[in-house]
DNA sequence: ATTTTAATTCGTAAAAATCGAATCATATCT
DNA sequence: AGATATGATTCGATTTTTACGAATTAAAAT
């Protein structure tokens, strides 16, 4: 009729027989892996090369490896059944009817009550979700977005680039650091600032944090050095060192209420130059949470009015 | 069995019947174009749906929208068949035991001379195969790539960022630019070349090629400001032009030899600065032509011959 | 040489996709 | 509003596709 010329539909199930083919090396330990007889596999596989009209495999005895025109559809189909994967992955975590929990991962190097800020309107929300936390680095939780384990991510740092994970960046602002010591030793440090730094003692955040490096930078820059007492990975153990008298240390100054707040502490001073960005990153397809917009407005909210408050 | 949490292997059939209708917003819109009757893909979408255990559809009336659900499964969709579209294509056009024709495509601005050169090599090979040449720009080259009606491009540009065209970079070499005019007025210039083309009459090549680009970049840098006379697509009609003595040309040094056996012109001098680079543009996936390797280091020798007669 | 392992062939059984006929629902026309 | 047209859906029957059992072939391994 009409598909004289053209081809007739590509059959993905046969495709599919020789994707497990190809990738095994072997019809029987394919036809493990699906479930089915070998008869069946070899049947199939012969009926998709009677269809394209070439073959696709060197037979030499009974070892199976494609051919060049095999390589090349193994490619295609690699790249087809890793995208049916994840779609029949995400299809399984749809929790049907009831909104699923919202799953946001927080890179470490972020001030807890940052996160809380961010994080605290979606309570409000009048849908019934539970909210899972979890936290790590950045590329243990772009794996677990990966396999949409996770709906947002809150970073210090963009998805890096030549990463293969399928992934958008969300800008959510910048913030400012604020300088903390113990309010006894404040008065000090505030003159003179930030010259007065030189030479104190220091306590740096975790070396993978974005804000370790836009230090060192600062430091470099502003030729002041002030002596780094400790690396401390945990933004909430740093300033409890800070609050004991360790040295001084510094947080995205969107945060600098809570921090008076929760520690006994006072503010040496502002610096705009060294500045923390703050990234939400999403999964490409994944629907996203009802509860992602809301966070990721909370969030620019929250670094832009530290803006306007400079 | 084992399947007792994890989802079923995707169905691919049905997946395509709702590609089908959600990208056709209709039943039997999409039954018409799959050459099947409206009931089957009716039934179809709803095993699927009863399979995944959530509607993909907005039903209103007798509207028939994707859902969140399935505006997300439309994405992966999308993708998926598009690359099997791709395959099929490919799979098609493989002439089976004989060798395929070797289609070529080449940026217009490149010197026909130096294409000539990088092709040369490929009548010799003792395959049995038909070149086909095709002159355009890059883009529209790059969708005859796409759709592999192409297995190369010759390009003085690489392939651009962000364009989602499947297809890799080759990089070929550089090569410096030769000045030509005629031979009478060859000796005037060559005193205090390259301040000499200062005011002088020039001819531009095309403005889209990067020869034009990295000419403007250079005349700023050194403040040499020849008067152009001609903006002149083809390289070859520019040569014409330089011949019957309307301005200064330049060309690729790697062709010099060329131009200057071909046209009645002679050298004024030579300027490593403003390079032209080349690139081989190759198909991600396709079978490489036989004759690609032999092209591509025709292509190398030129240019890198050319850097060490310098 | 014999046994084991793997691929394949063929006829048949099972599963699925498809269709025809009928029904239902909604948009459109008069 | 009522009639009409259009499109989605349901159901049982039919066709097509896929899978399997039994038997065959052929290459490795012992």
């Amino acid at each position: 009729m009409d598909e004289s010329l053209a081809m007739k539909q590509l059959n993905f199930h046969h495709l599919q027989y020789f994707h497990a083919v190809a990738k095994e090396g072997s019809v029987t330990r394919a036809a493990e892996l699906m479930n089915v007889t070998p008869q069946t596999v070899s049947g199939q596989i012969t009926t998709f090369e009677e269809y394209i009209g070439a073959p696709l495999f060197k037979r030499e005895g009974k070892r199976l490896e494609p051919n060049s025109l095999g390589q090349m559809t193994l490619r295609y189909a690699d790249d087809i059944f890793n995208l049916g994967n994840e779609l029949s992955r995400t299809l399984a975590t749809q929790d049907v009817g009831q909104v699923a929990n919202f799953n946001v991962g927080v890179v470490d190097a972020i001030p807890k009550v940052m996160v809380f800020e961010m994080l605290n309107d979606c309570f409000d929300l009048d849908q019934n979700f539970v909210l899972e936390c979890h936290e790590g680095d950045l590329s243990s939780l772009l794996a677990d977005l990966s396999i949409n384990k996770l709906d947002l991510i809150l970073s210090d740092q963009p998805l890096p680039v030549g990463v293969s994970v399928r992934a958008i960046n969300h800008y959510l602002g910048l913030s400012g650091v604020t300088f903390f010591t113990t309010k006894d030793k404040c008065e000090h440090y505030k003159e003179g600032f930030p010259q007065s730094l030189d030479k104190s003692p220091f306590l740096m955040p975790s070396r993978n944090s974005a804000q370790f490096q836009s230090l060192i930078s600062w430091f470099v820059k502003t030729k002041i050095s002030p002596t780094i007492v400790a690396e401390v990975d945990d933004s909430a153990l740093l300033k409890f060192f800070g609050q004991k008298g360790r040295g001084i240390f510094c947080v995205s100054s969107a945060v600098e209420r809570d921090v008076l707040e929760q520690f006994d502490v006072g503010i040496i001073g502002r610096i705009e130059s060294v500045s923390d960005r703050y990234y939400g990153i999403l999964p490409e397809r994944k629907i996203k949470h009802p509860a992602t917009d809301t966070v990721l407005a909370a969030a620019e909210k929250l670094l832009s009015g530290q803006l306007m408050s400079q």
